[in-house]
DNA sequence: ATATTTTTTTAGCTTAATCTAAAATATATT
DNA sequence: AATATATTTTAGATTAAGCTAAAAAAATAT
């Protein structure tokens, strides 16, 4: 069984290596958890000697399959609570990591299965991330974006590319929420920005980035 | 702030004083934690520096003001969590409480508040103890058992008075499920006994034991 | 290529929460 | 009332997770 700290340190492990898949730097590590160099050479330490990391000393840590798939457990976990929390609780997008950062500590499988089910087996969070299945397994999805639509169609929002909060915070603005419906009406080729509809509401203009960005399904 | 060990401490300690509401033995703590009398007497001691408890050596411990209201909380949390399970996730009577014994911790007043709304302000948990309200305080209400209706009489289920989980698996077994609507159907004298029917399936009987523990709201 | 700076590790200390064993106090029994 | 038993507290150790300060290694600059 693995403690909350260990649980945080995979789980910062996988995200600073998701990109280069490089081995991670003591320090980065540190920083990332707000903690100090001499703490985060400890626990890597443990995570070695436990098969959940691989570690040479002054070369930095990656992940061993094992640690990846339990770091992927609780990033299952985090964004299915995110999903939760925005879509039940009607938190704000950039209110929820917060409190999920809590949640997905908790230990339960039977609690997370039944979680999945009841949000209807999101695929991604709201800023867009996908959800790790049960197995601790990215399963990469073909997405479709609202840029590619012509006009005429129709599409639902799924959640945002991008998982920064300003786009979520930019569309909550402009009362694009996940799950609403939107009708493309025209598509202007000089700056390839829309005009769409968003479920019976007036006209609004989107630029081509914003387009680009959300993820959405057909209808 | 309070750590995990201090709520759970001062949670033990109201519900083993609920009724007596004399000083409370430190083993009594101990046992009920699952952990040593020395550990108990430590925890104490510090509760009491805190000004969370009011404690003599070897005269027990009780909660001061103080202290009750953050036990209520805490208890606030966990039944709220354990309708939220019970009622959305499927989950059965008596798997909630050791879920809801990691949820109660979740640090967010905030959450609590929605949950609270998103539940539609249950008065009372699964097994039929009141929701203390968010300053800590228990309101009671007049309960409506389901003994003292007439024939020809329909309530809802609120919820199971008992707080054993037998009731509670028993109701389970002859569906009885919190939220369904009964009609009195006979009521028989010699045993106090009644014959209900369950929205549209066939008549059953309730003992008079039974009737008297489920709590209801009337039609 | 040597010296300086930065990064990383080690060593040793701290705090919270536990434990065991021994001492102190309270309760029960003759 | 004296003694035996049970309960409670204290003392001292342990574990997990963090810290600071100093040592070691790596990276950078002259």
């Amino acid at each position: 069984m693995l403690t909350r700290s260990e649980e945080n340190y995979l789980k910062t492990i996988l995200h600073l290596s998701e990109e280069t898949q490089k081995p991670v730097s003591t320090n980065a590590v540190a920083d990332k958890l707000s903690t100090k160099a001499a703490s985060a050479t400890d626990m890597i330490q443990k995570l070695a000697a436990k098969g959940l990391a691989s570690y040479y000393k002054y070369k930095g840590v990656k992940l061993t399959t094992k640690g990846t798939r339990e770091a992927l457990r609780v990033v299952r976990k985090h964004r299915l609570w995110e999903v939760f929390l925005l879509k039940e609780l009607h938190f704000k997008w950039d209110e929820v990591h917060e409190i999920a950062e809590q949640l997905e500590h908790i230990k339960s499988p039977l609690l997370i299965e039944r979680l999945d089910e009841h949000l209807g087996f999101p695929k991604f969070d709201p800023h867009g991330d996908p959800i790790p299945n049960a197995n601790g397994e990215v399963v990469t999805i073909p997405t479709t974006t609202l840029s590619i639509l012509n006009p005429g169609e129709r599409c639902r929002v799924i959640c945002a590319k991008d998982s920064s909060s300003d786009l979520l915070t930019y569309l909550d603005k402009i009362d694009i929420s996940l799950g609403v419906e939107i009708e493309i009406m025209e598509f202007h080729a000089f700056d390839s920005s829309f005009s769409i509809r968003v479920e019976g509401a007036g006209p609004i203009t989107l630029s081509s980035k914003v387009a680009e960005n959300i993820i959405i399904e057909r209808l």
